[in-house]
DNA sequence: GCCGTAAGCTAAGAATTCTAGGTATGGGAC
DNA sequence: GTCCCATACCTAGAATTCTTAGCTTACGGC
């Protein structure tokens, strides 16, 4: 099926609301954050990793998450993220504000 | 209440549908499109001008809006524009590309 | 030993938005 | 008549985010 993956430059601003809402289930790592988004998205987002890595420097100089070395379950050597409690904070906000959004949206695309 | 307006950079690249959506309505001119988009969001959604003026121009460079210069009902000078047969094909291309991120987006939320 | 894959990273460019200005003019207030 | 507000258009520059297109390291299977 000609069903090509959605680059995220359909939509930015999305990423750091869903690398939060990733990390707020399990602490992973970059690689494995990219895995978990296209696979639960059914093959539908694909995020770069040239999109990845910036922002997953600006999330955490921004203190929503703290990444550490360690080693994955295949033994390779991963930089592993965990979400802070600011960045659940964070993350709630960022749900709220695009919930609003996309209702907003939804109003003017279906206004008479 | 605190109702500020969202400003569209919390969501890049849905200003051309919202603006192609609009004039699939009805023909308009620059600020009418701006004032449309923000009584019909309730206004929680603010086009920037400096948004909308350059979008403008992109749309019309790509042959999915066309502008005239003519009078609004206030008798003042405006730039009306309307959307083309192609632009109508884009606004079913886009409308139909962003139900299928904000899908994929939900998934990507809602996965345990 | 080789190679594919996992895993991390960066630089340069493209695209879009905002900020912050500017211009012009119609109509109402005075 | 003059002033001012709202309507209406526009642009330059900065900021942000994303993509493209690379590079690097190291594990494990063959």
């Amino acid at each position: 099926m000609g069903r090509k993956p959605l680059k995220n430059d359909s939509l930015p601003g999305s990423l750091d609301m869903l690398i939060l809402r990733t990390l707020s289930r399990r602490d992973l790592h970059g690689y494995g954050i990219v895995q978990f988004i296209q696979q639960s998205s059914d093959n539908e987002l694909l995020v770069e990793e040239g999109s990845l890595y910036p922002a997953l420097q600006r999330l955490e100089l921004n203190g929503w998450i703290e990444g550490d070395w360690g080693v994955t379950a295949n033994n390779r050597r991963a930089r592993i993220y965990k979400i802070t409690a600011a960045g659940r904070k964070q993350l709630a906000v960022e749900t709220k504000q695009y919930a609003k959004l996309t209702l907003a949206i939804a109003r003017v695309m279906e206004a008479e």
